[in-house]
This record gives C-alpha cells, structure tokens and sequence, in this order.
DNA sequence: CGAATGAATAGACAAGAGTCAATATAGACA
DNA sequence: TGTCTATATTGACTCTTGTCTATTCATTCG
C-alpha cells in the first residue's frame, strides 16, 4: 500500500511568477491540482488533516460524506496516487494522512513575490503523533 | 468582458488543517483548483504571471502553445471564470492578467501549520524532516 | 476453519472536459 | 463603407471523471 510516488522527486517549488512553467513540471503539478479539484476530496483533506494526530480512518471519513463506500475509497486513491495523501493499514482499519511536503510545495507555487503571508499565524493543531509504529 | 466574480469577496484563508472545510467552501475553492489542474491553464497562468508588466496579451501567449486559438481561448476563459485571472481589451488586443489575491487565498488554504517555508528554504527533503519535530 | 467487518476493486453509466473546424464579433484602418 | 486582424463563441466529437452496485480482498474473532 503506501504511495507509488509518481515521480515523487523534484521537491522544490518556485512560484509561478518565477517564470513559464516546462511542460513536465506543469504536468506534475496540473496532476495535484486536478486532484484537488474536487469539493468532497478537499472537504476530505480538509478533515484528515484537520483530524486530531494528523491521520483519519475511513472509517471515521466515510460517515461525513453522503456517498458509497466505493466511491469514498475511489477519492482516497485518487489523492493517494496524486501523492497528496498517504494510507498505513492498522488490523481492519487503513489510516489516511496528508504528506505535507506535497502541500507545501503546491503552496509555494501559488504564493506571489509580494505577499509573504506568514502561515504561522495559525494555531499548531498538527502534532503529527508517531503512527504507534 | 472583464471577471464575473463568482464569490469575489472574502479574501482570507485559514489552511486546510485549520479545520473540516464547509460545503460551500470547498465547492468555491474546488472550482478554483480544478482550473489549475490543467497542464495547460498551468502554464498559461506562469507565462502572464511571469511576463513583464504582469499581463500578457493573447497574441502573445497563443503561440507559446501547440493549439488552436479557439482552444486557448477556451483555456483563458476557464481561468478568468475561475477568477484567477482578469483580463482586458485594448485596441484590437485583449490582455490577461492575474489576480494576486486568488493565488494568495489557495496558496494560503494549502500552507501547513508549521512549515513557513520562505520559498528560499525550498530543500529537497524539507517536509520529511519536518514531520518529525 | 468459517463468519463477520472494513476497505479496495471491477464494471457500467451519465455527465463533464479538452479539442477542433467553422463561424461570429470587435476594432483598426483605408 | 468594406476589409483585415485579433478574440470569442458554437457545435460536434472523443476521452475522462464521479457515482453507483456487485464483488473481492484483508483482517479479526469465534
């Protein structure tokens, strides 16, 4: 399981404004915004994010959301596979969690020259508590 | 001619971790970031962002891209009803422009708690090390 | 083992998105 | 006015996406 990292290497992130995106750069980071293109997978990262320690199950996810099963396991993946989101099984039950790296650097993308706006203005919710192992 | 603004008011943006996006919200947001989940509207959007002056005219991006100008049309005009970008006619020219404050507010949503990330920070492994302190 | 529960996959289907050729619109200029 | 250039719109096509039901896989517990 786990994530099969398209082409998890280039980590960083000029911004937009830096200059005219290549094709491939623009392919990889069109694939994550796709990914987010969606109101129910950002209510979901939203939640899995925002969840305490950092990591949701599904079976904490599925109940928030008027959808099948299926259908909630088929958005999971496709953040998965975006390299948004990671999963671990834990006996019956599989454990979402955000790759913030992945978020970041589609933050930093964004981001203007100008306008710092320093995130850190934000309470600390995210303690990430270590997965139990 | 100019943006339609869909919900062009509020411009701050706790990030996502912040807590469960609304409905609402997340529709709003979702419409914006499926406009960047095209490599395409990708690089359309850094080739105005980048260009001097901040805007770019159509004749000046068409031929950056291998499609037919109703096909780039087609893109820009995605993008403008998305409100990323604004754009306006001058003589016989049309002239797009981005709208900072979009950027910003998604570029906010996707910041993690922690990591402020100046942009010049950008190393490779940052988020992995980060996620353990 | 067999049954029960949580989650993923397969297949089907309607709706949406990206692309093009053809056409229409808006200005500039003679 | 008429013609030329730059963009936008229309309509058609194909490929993709979101959703479902039915089924399968994985794990735990009797």
């Amino acid at each position: 399981m786990s994530n099969q990292s398209p082409s998890g290497d280039a980590p960083c992130c000029p911004p937009l404004s830096r200059g005219p995106l290549t094709s491939d750069r623009a392919t990889d980071l069109a694939r994550m915004f796709k990914a987010l293109g969606d109101p129910v997978r950002l209510r979901m990262l939203s939640l899995i994010a925002s969840h305490e320690g950092g990591e949701s199950c599904v079976c904490d996810i599925s109940p928030a959301f008027d959808l099948s099963q299926p259908t909630v396991s088929h958005h999971l993946k496709v953040l998965r596979e975006a390299g948004l989101l990671d999963c671990e099984r834990r006996g019956t039950w599989v454990y979402y969690r955000v790759i913030p790296a992945a978020l970041e650097q589609l933050s930093a993308v964004l981001a203007t020259e100008s306008g710092v706006l320093p995130a850190s203005a934000c309470t600390p919710t995210a303690a990430l508590s270590e997965a139990l192992s």
